[in-house]
DNA sequence: TAGTGGTCTAGACCACGAC
DNA sequence: TCGTGGTCTAGACCACTAT
């Protein structure tokens, strides 16, 4: 294991790039045990410790979620805890409540200039769209518009997004072998028009929230595109600044 | 260093818990460099490898800063880079310019219902109430009222204010050693009234970000709380989602 | 050159979960 | 009882900063 990286790179990075690729690559999957520390120690040939750090740094990043007394698992938005860990919408009124996607439609069509610069793929490239509500307890409240690849999510349809009891973003992870690893949200404030207020059922021109989210999978390769418009009447946008 | 405490906690975390004291109690200051691993290690009687794992976690909290080869220091927000930290606006046009606090008022009043549960103080205990205006570049953005306990900040005036040229945080950590660790945010959307329109150079009625701000010191204590009125004309509110 | 944090190792033991 | 991750130690060496 050299450690003359061009730019100075220490061995437990190393460790983990590898892992990293591993995980790409698919040789573990989501919700599977990856091998003991010892195991990969082994297989690295570095200390135990050396591949705990690596460990360490890529369940903080939330890719990997570690169980004392059994393992090291293969951290996967099917898991419930995850649901929440991009939706950072809440109730006003405590009851924090299972959030339901409803999807509306969903159509093919070529990447516009703002589509492509966002999900860098080229000018005219096939991208599919999906409308889709988001349900709490029977009553809308976020209306999202979701820009995504013709080619990483070649099949996706109406059908498939019906077919569907989950996040959407559990459904990538099965169906299109997706992990999406991190996003980035900008919020602006906007006036509902004529068909944000339908949808989420208020007055023309109430102010809602528009969120624009940039989702990432490994590599920082970004992969979603979606603009959400949230009506804050009963809820609120919650953020830790730590 | 008993390991049988109640629940079960690791050295590691008493030590942090002995350097967090030392660190509430002014032992170091905001800015100063603490002492070296190896003279912690000898003053709580245990190796360097578990002080090193206590500073680890604090440096991720953001309250300590690690700087190889010549030591570790106390967080500050005199600190520029610690600027943004909780400030999360930011210009559509790329320009990140620096934002200029400009205090408009300042008075002293009783904790009514809101601000009694927000700041965990009693029922019409003194609190300081601050309007501010932030500008970026001349064009005003946020419009603040900032609610504190009159108790943690007595002697804070307007005089005070106009006087301190940086962050509110950098002059409560000189003024009143102060330092705010976390904070949390709640936002909405709402329609600028005749107030906001007027601060921010706005239409009344125009969609604005509300953002209610508790912010917390040692202990997870709440000192502050903030209700803000975001233009979101030419910035918006940035989020990294991990 | 001296002192600091940063990395890496090897081994011992603890806590938890499953069998 | 066994295997896993979690903690703790001690020592060696590397990288950065200052003098």
């Amino acid at each position: 294991m050299s450690r003359e990286a061009p730019t100075f790179s220490p061995l437990y990075r190393q460790i983990k790039a590898l892992i990293l690729q591993a995980l790409e690559s698919g040789e573990w999957r989501p919700g599977q045990a990856i091998p003991s520390e010892q195991e990969l120690a082994a297989r690295f040939s570095v200390s135990q410790g050396t591949v705990r750090k690596a460990i360490d740094e890529m369940a903080a990043e939330n890719l990997l979620v570690r169980k004392q007394g059994k393992g090291t698992y293969v951290a996967s938005h099917n898991d419930p805890r995850a649901l929440f860990r991009f939706l950072r919408l809440v109730p006003i009124d405590g009851d924090l409540s299972h959030p339901q996607s409803v999807p509306l439609d969903c159509w093919r069509a070529k990447a516009g200039q703002e589509a492509s610069r966002m999900l860098g793929i080229e000018l005219g490239a096939p991208i599919i769209i999906v409308r889709r509500l988001l349900k709490f307890a029977t009553r809308p409240v976020v209306i999202d518009e979701i820009y995504l690849s013709g080619e990483i999510f070649h099949g996706l349809t109406s059908e498939v997004l019906q077919g569907w009891n989950g996040s959407l973003y559990s459904l990538f992870e099965t169906r299109f072998g997706l992990r999406m690893i991190r996003a980035q949200e900008r919020i602006r404030a906007v006036a509902a028009d004529r068909n944000a207020s339908e949808a989420l059922k208020v007055a023309e021109g109430t102010p809602l929230l528009s969120v624009e989210r940039v989702t990432y999978t490994y590599g920082d390769r970004p992969v979603e595109w979606r603009r959400g418009l949230y009506s804050t009447a009963e809820h609120f946008y919650l953020n830790e600044l730590n």
